[in-house]
DNA sequence: TTTTATTTTGAACGTTGTTCATTTTATTTG
DNA sequence: CAAATAAAATGAACAACGTTCAAAATAAAA
């Protein structure tokens, strides 16, 4: 009876090779050479091999996702010290900036592209448990901001909504590079600016 | 001598031809229904043909996006009767993510698809006139808040980005699909309900 | 009419994601 | 241990993609 066990664990090995093969291609040059030829050369197994672990490629990328969510949740971990609501919520969209800046293609594919999403879908699991954690996460420090009296007379969900649309207004702009060849007077530094001119409006609250 | 001037208006009109085609399979059926192949058997021509009009496929969505903007201009046509610049900060917000959900696909192609700046960055105009053009019609519109008094001690570009993150981000998260699976109350009204509450903190200033 | 210039063609190339009959390997059974 | 069975890995093949380019078709000039 060991030997199922045994199976069951070289599969999840296997599955993991191929996984950290697929990080490895896509953090260190980009979603367009995260082929799976190029996964299936980088482990010395066949094309097909993949396919066995992975229904398709939005599944692969749909994992990658979730890892960097994971990444995400690392980054936040500092948040637990920061006693103050408010301002655990500014620090929180700072390094909600600083994680989509410093990891521009697994950003990109946390919020922005529409693989991860499709996979679900397709899987007939319309719960995105990576994002609901996470905007639970910022909805509940708002939450605590208006137990503190802040944000008198708005509502949560809709208010929580536009802090992370704020941020990820940022991050999205920025990398997609529509900061650039706008006129701007330091481009590379527009996104760090107006957040801190967007945490001046929140001083008023 | 008026040959070579039919010539140059005969190659206009295959070119303007093969945009028109490409933007009836762009709105009709997406991005990835957009193929060259299509294109050109939409307008009973050969492959070979499109690529004597344009470089490339990045060439033809960047003129598509460039349609996109003078979509985004007519709409924002009814602000110039808004004299109040708060206002018309206010209405350009609402009329941006109109737009933007009201044009999906080509709202993707102006502020998040990569091809448009890609082909820019080949022709080595590192110039993006239509978001020049449209960043400034909304910094223009703070200036004029600034000047009326408002956002003291505020500087003007950074908070214009701010604006524009703002409600990029709200049709960005919605058009990837990310407010589904998030655990909303109303997931197809929070973008409405989240630019309502902005408008809120706005008063204050 | 012949020569030259322009425009159009579509087969071909290299990639991509994906499939699946076949082979190889491992396990179980007699 | 050998044969039968199950599981895993293979890689050729398919359709579709963007792109190229020598050749053919057409138009203009001589």
């Amino acid at each position: 009876m060991g030997v199922a066990e045994r199976k069951a664990r070289e599969k999840e090995e296997l599955r993991d090779l191929i996984l950290r093969a697929a990080r490895k291609l896509f953090t260190e040059n980009g979603i367009e050479q995260t082929t799976i030829r190029n996964i299936a050369e980088a482990i010395d197994y066949s094309v097909g091999t993949v396919y066995v672990y992975f229904r398709n490629k939005d599944a692969i990328l749909h994992a990658l996702h979730s890892q960097g969510f994971g990444m995400l949740a690392s980054y936040f971990s500092v948040l637990a010290s920061v006693a103050d609501p408010m301002e655990r919520l500014r620090a929180m969209g700072r390094i909600y900036i600083k994680f989509g800046l410093e990891n521009r293609d697994m950003y990109e594919l946390m919020f922005s592209t529409k693989a991860p999403m499709t996979f679900l879908c397709a899987t007939d699991q319309p719960e995105w448990d990576e994002g609901k954690a996470t905007f639970t996460a910022l909805s509940s420090t708002v939450a605590q901001c208006l137990e503190a009296g802040h944000f008198a007379g708005h509502s949560l969900q809709p208010l929580s909504f536009m802090f992370w649309s704020l941020v990820h207004g940022m991050c999205s702009l920025e990398i997609s590079q529509r900061t650039q060849g706008v006129n701007l007077t330091d481009p590379s530094a527009i996104v760090d600016q107006a957040y801190t001119e967007f945490l001046k409006l929140l001083d008023h609250f």
